[in-house]
DNA sequence: ACAAAAGTGTTATCAGTACACCCATGC
DNA sequence: GCATGGGTGTACTGATAACACTTTTGT
């Protein structure tokens, strides 16, 4: 007997990939694309989170987790819970109600958001059948339900985290420069920082381990690479009490 | 046509209230009582937080307002939406389960908790239909459901976000001293702070308004009262990029 | 040898921490 | 006049911010 899914809890997950290379973040969004078919004309054509609903004997953790597993068949992820979105009206623009029309879903859904960090390659795009494709989180395309919300508290949330958990070190490779980490806190921030005063800052914490290789296949100065370990971090973590308001 | 509860997604509200003259954070309970209908028999009598289901024609957050409410008669508290409990054992103990026997709901009910700021005094204790006490949140009674956990978890959130937000004034009468502000935070992060660094610190600070009075059926000296301003707050706030792992 | 990116140091300022005594008031 | 809690100052240390040039490497 196959589970049964609760039909007015779903989860969404904002999946943020970190391209090292061209260093953007991105969201991974899959295609909402129904024609009629009385005259073929196109009645949703916008792209939309991946979620899906809740069933009977899951955690909400694992709706989330398995989704993600779903369109990207991976696992262990960084994973973060962060709101509820519960409006009567969430999902009552037009194409909404075409969308849900034909999908059979209940109305008054409740859902709740998750965001995945990840490096964007991870994610085989070619032979997905969710289509999903990678957009960056400042430059959007069209989104149905309230999906444009969702993203902007997702963003919101990470740029806070960002600064006081080591959660960088997921949008990147095991292995990475210290310009690499520099770029995806600039990326996701949105500022600039002097590259002298955050290698001083960064190079002396001990859970940045130096490795004894370098980048190859670079076409200029190769540089050293570092690892982050999560040991070090969590045995050296101290809570801190200072107010900041 | 009165609107319809939905019974598999309810809302519970940990209620903190300080209490400024014994310098104490407490939590806002009710008692959870039924006898058995055959021999008087006490089947459960303990402890669990405010709650209600969600109406289908409202948001989760008024949901929490109402059910707050409903319960003080408090309007307008500061309130924050930080974790959602939905495990699908979440109600099953013994006590859980004859409780939601007598009361006829969903046993894969979800909540999503919400903690509220008060001062204790602002609650009427008396000829309240709902029996509510306060307890020391570092001394809390039996609890029923997932109550104890999600009270850790609001405990937790509040600890962090009163680092970074001017929350503890939302504890504080509106004209307080600065022994009184150093007490909630004292209170609430369970540490001891030098007066001295404290008040030098905050008493820069343009948003705390010092005001022409002073403490007055104090006996000993009277101290200075201040007023925080949100305005001046929100107007000299200057978001902070500063990475702090 | 050249282009490109890696890597490096100093100074000034600000914030945090540690620490102990005097002062004003009510009784 | 005395007990109580309010209120204050200084020195040290560590962190941040501003700023520009040299080094290494691949091509």
């Amino acid at each position: 007997m196959k589970a049964q899914i609760i039909p007015n809890i779903s989860v969404d997950c904002v999946v943020f990939g970190f391209d090292v290379t061209t260093k953007s973040l991105n969201v991974l969004l899959i295609e909402r694309y129904l024609k009629s078919t009385e005259n073929d004309e196109v009645l949703v054509n916008d792209h939309v989170l991946t979620g899906y609903h809740t069933l009977e004997t899951e955690t909400i953790d694992d709706t989330a987790s398995r989704v993600l597993k779903e369109l990207t068949g991976l696992d262990n992820l960084y994973k973060k819970q962060f709101k509820v979105f519960g409006d009567p009206n969430r999902l009552r623009n037009e194409k909404d109600l075409i969308w849900i029309k034909n999908e059979k879903f209940n109305e008054r859904t409740i859902t709740i958001a998750y965001y995945f960090l990840l490096q964007s390659h991870e994610v085989r795009l070619e032979n997905n059948t969710h289509k999903p494709q990678w957009f960056p989180v400042n430059n959007l395309p069209e989104l149905g339900f309230d999906h444009k919300a969702i993203i902007a508290e997702a963003y919101s949330d990470l740029k806070a985290k960002c600064l006081i958990e080591p959660i960088v070190f997921e949008l990147l490779p095991n292995k990475f420069t210290v310009k690499e980490l520099q770029d995806a806190y600039e990326c996701i921030l949105g500022i600039e920082i002097d590259n002298r005063n955050f290698r001083r800052k960064l190079l002396t914490k001990k859970y940045l381990i130096e490795l004894d290789e370098k980048q190859v296949g670079v076409s200029k100065k190769p540089s050293k690479l570092f690892m982050f370990s999560k040991d070090i971090y969590q045995k050296i973590y101290k809570e801190s009490y200072l107010i900041s308001i």
